[in-house]
DNA sequence: CTAGTTGCAAAGGATTTGCAACTGA
DNA sequence: TCAGTTGCAAATCCTTTGCAACTAG
């Protein structure tokens, strides 16, 4: 979904909730729109701030809250347990690989994993209303550690 | 795998790293091993305290770490995020469901979900050392929360 | 107008760290 | 003995909150 309509939407969940669309928040989605990447809530609030010096965290963070409750952003952990988001809205699920030696996140979508956790998850009259699968371990291009560099 | 000898691979662990076996320690293990729930640092420390009123949090943390590089406990999050333990050196591995209403945990293993995340892992080259899986919902007990709830 | 929003600064909560006193091997 | 360990308190890090001044609708 392309940043003017996900916009568009997002105007539409405020109104629904009695809630004001208004310039930081405006702000908070087109950039997370913008970058493909995942990005952590200091990253985004350096790019906030690179557009409105005075604008404070606790803005973003809040509006953060805002976009993953509305389902624009899906929340995730890096390798070190830092929350990272991405834009979702539009995009269909994956899940993710992340690299213990430099961090990068591949993303990947196996439909049979997908079925199988609702299987699963409906075997234990579980209701399930999101998941995530994180892979972690070392990219082709990172070799894992061996014994003598522990 | 028993208290015991748990105990004993501890015990191993430590000294192939040149590190000491304390009481701290000991008592830290053997918490671990007693219950079959996941726990909190913060409880393990209460446990620890039960035992030795001067025990302090820095131990019950450095322990911590030290048991899970070792493999003896494995960590995951709860549904607010916080920081889980659960022995596992002996056991099976598995994953798990949260119920974002009582905050339950359900345990579960699926072969075939295992096995296909190996496939993807080998089929991006990537060299998974462990993973994740966490389902998110609503147990049989609890109902997910409705739109007027909101 | 006025309920919702913001920035600020302070509070929060979990976890980590520096350090001097201890202790296991 | 002496490198490793501990408890303490302070420090960190990320995130949330109270509040008075703003602002969208």
């Amino acid at each position: 979904m392309r940043a003017a309509a996900a916009l568009k939407r997002f105007e539409s969940f405020l109104r629904e909730k009695n809630l004001r669309m208004t310039e930081q928040r405006k702000a908070i989605l087109l950039l997370a729109w913008d970058t493909h990447d995942h990005f952590s809530a200091d990253e985004i609030y350096a790019w906030v701030r690179d557009q409105d010096a005075s604008a404070s965290r606790a803005t973003v963070y809040r509006t953060l809250a805002l976009l993953v409750e509305g389902g624009f952003l899906a929340s995730l952990q890096d390798a070190r347990g830092m929350t990272l988001y991405e834009h979702i809205l539009g995009h269909s699920h994956h899940d993710h690989m992340v690299c213990l030696g430099c961090g990068k996140i591949l993303e990947f979508r196996n439909e049979a994993i997908e079925a199988l956790q609702e299987q699963v998850a409906s075997q234990h009259r579980f209701h399930m209303v999101r998941h995530e699968l994180r892979l972690e371990g070392y990219c082709a291009g990172c070799e894992p550690p061996t014994e003598t560099e522990v």
